[in-house]
RNA sequence: GGGGAUGUGGGGUAGCCUGGUUAGCCUAUGAGGUUUGGGACCUUAUGACCCCGGUUCAAAUCCGGGCAUCCCCA
């Protein structure tokens, strides 16, 4: 049959390598993630198809939470003025970003409530109540929540929006050390769960002292890369020390008998973010792509027509699977050539087109996302298939973003090769004198200059043996640098 | 932070410069029918000039303000 011509925009209109920026908005509607309709600037309506998964993404962080004993919270949306003044550089930080509850009916409020933009301060007012003993530490707390912050940069759906959704852990220890390797432990969740389950690739790096979250006295990011070669902050976890716990009045009563204040660990995986990354990471011209564990739905039968012959089978076929997969029946009044596109817009991991030969020998013929790949088998083979997609789906797109992440870091000697690297879309890897207050200066002329970020340090300790890049003085750290949104 | 552009049914658009019939087209949607192995077809119906103000006999069109969206640069 003749191939349409493309008038009726259901389809993608451009290459995601070729123009990334367009076939992100493009995929955001014609998936069906988001509407951007809602008439309130920086806000979207999200949709079933981005919920569904984003569900998913919330259990697996939840359980690993759970797993290492965090305990889960639900907090007021409304924090008062005065808790969040409490932290200077915290506040300072905020405030900014800060939207205002001032009324409730016509009473104006003696003081303002901020929509949280973040809940360390509702955490530790109630930590103050809640600790008071070493027997009390670790206390490890977190919940799910959606927060607010009056953006001023360009908001993107899902990536930058003035409300996004995420989980924010709050850790209270007994020592600097403990907090350290709390601060460990969130970046090995980070790696379990958005590296191996999401099948995002990313480094985790400490930010320099300039960049470092309000309030915290060592912050560490994890930065994903987006096919346009900027790099996408993920979770970042920070070590907080004594600070909050001093103006919130923390204290415990440790074994020796004295009154101490606790050291404060936070992390903030923001899972409307994660799910842009997983957009834009797996996706591909056709549409969407998905590791099974986080695929809104899995498999979608597609009855060739409606009749009842077919549409029984059909139903045969889901009742058979049962809950090993969630499956739809796309019994619309679509052409099948229709409904086969639809589906891989949705990034279904399998489809089963069913039609009367298949019913008549027997067989299905089915087709698996992850490698655009359509072949026949006998029915009886189907759970045994469905159980190798479910196992390796994950994989292949894990692999694929593992080895794209790879070829992007680029190492560079000078400037003037780190702005023709960055051009072509790479991370960036240099030599630089210090990440510490006396680097700044050189981050500005890069940033100035070739329109990056030093984004920090690897974890890795990496050996340093030249000069920095910029002033030419003994370089002190391996720094990446990239462009960020 | 700075600059540029845009706003017409659910989506995409023509008309705007040069104000003047019933705002045209594609698509989607409802109804009826024919179809169905990679984006079907016929008949028919529904549906729009971002908001507020100004100019004018007359505004989608010109002017001012607001709101919103997109792009580029730092």
């Amino acid at each position: 049959m003749e191939k349409k011509v493309e008038k009726d925009n259901k389809g993608l209109t451009v290459g995601k390598k070729k123009d990334f920026s367009t076939w992100f908005s493009e995929i955001v509607q014609k998936a069906e993630l988001g509407d951007l309709r809602y008439n309130v600037k920086g806000f979207l309506v999200f949709q079933p198809w981005s919920v569904l998964c984003m569900e998913k993404m919330y259990k697996h962080f939840e359980k690993v939470l759970q797993k290492k004993g965090h305990e889960p919270y639900f907090f007021p949306t409304l924090i008062p003025e005065s808790n969040l003044k409490k932290e200077a550089s915290h506040v300072q930080g905020f405030t900014p970003e800060v939207f205002w509850v001032t009324q409730g009916g016509d009473d104006v409020f003696e003081e303002r409530l901020a929509l949280r933009p973040t809940s360390e301060t509702a955490f530790y007012q109630m930590f103050n109540l809640w600790i008071r003993s070493y027997n009390d530490l670790p206390f490890k707390a977190y919940q799910r929540a959606n927060v607010f912050r009056y953006e001023t940069k360009a908001t993107r759906p899902f990536l930058r929006s003035r409300e996004f959704h995420w989980i924010e852990a709050h850790c209270a220890h007994a020592t600097e050390g403990d907090a350290m390797k709390q601060v460990e432990e969130d970046m090995e969740t980070t790696k379990e769960v958005m590296h191996d389950i999401f099948g995002l690739p990313f480094i985790f790096f400490e930010r320099p002292a300039w960049d470092r979250f309000h309030g915290a006295h060592r912050t560490f990011a994890a930065d994903a890369l987006n096919p346009d070669g900027r790099v996408v902050q993920q979770p970042s976890t920070h070590l907080l020390k004594q600070d909050f716990a001093k103006v919130f009045d923390v204290k415990f009563k440790d074994k020796d008998g004295k009154d101490k204040f606790v050291w404060i660990t936070c992390y903030g995986p923001a899972m409307s973010r994660i799910f842009a990354s997983v957009v834009s990471v797996h996706g591909d011209d056709k549409g969407l792509r998905f590791p099974w564990e986080i695929a809104p739905r899995h498999v979608a039968i597609v009855p060739i027509d409606n009749s009842k012959e077919l549409v029984d089978k059909a139903k045969e076929l889901k009742e058979k699977i049962g809950d090993f997969a969630e499956v739809v029946i796309d019994s619309s009044n679509k052409t099948p050539g229709e409904k086969f596109n639809h589906w891989e817009m949705k990034g279904i991991p399998v489809r089963i087109d069913l039609g009367k030969k298949e019913l008549k020998e027997k067989k299905l013929c089915v087709f698996r996302r992850d490698l655009n790949k359509k072949e026949f088998i006998a029915e009886k083979e189907l759970m045994s298939y469905l159980e190798k997609v479910k196992n390796e789906c994950g994989k292949n797109l894990l692999k694929e973003a593992d080895q794209i992440f790879k070829d992007r870091i680029v190492n560079v000697s000078n400037v003037r090769e780190m702005k023709k690297a960055v051009g072509a879309g790479n991370i960036v890897r240099c030599e630089f004198c210090s990440i510490d207050r006396d680097g700044e200066r050189c981050a500005e002329v890069i940033e100035k200059e070739v329109g990056v970020k030093v984004r920090g340090t690897n974890l890795k300790k990496e050996a340093v043996k030249g000069k920095c890049v910029v002033c030419g003085k003994k370089a002190g750290n391996v720094v990446y640098v990239a462009r960020d949104y």
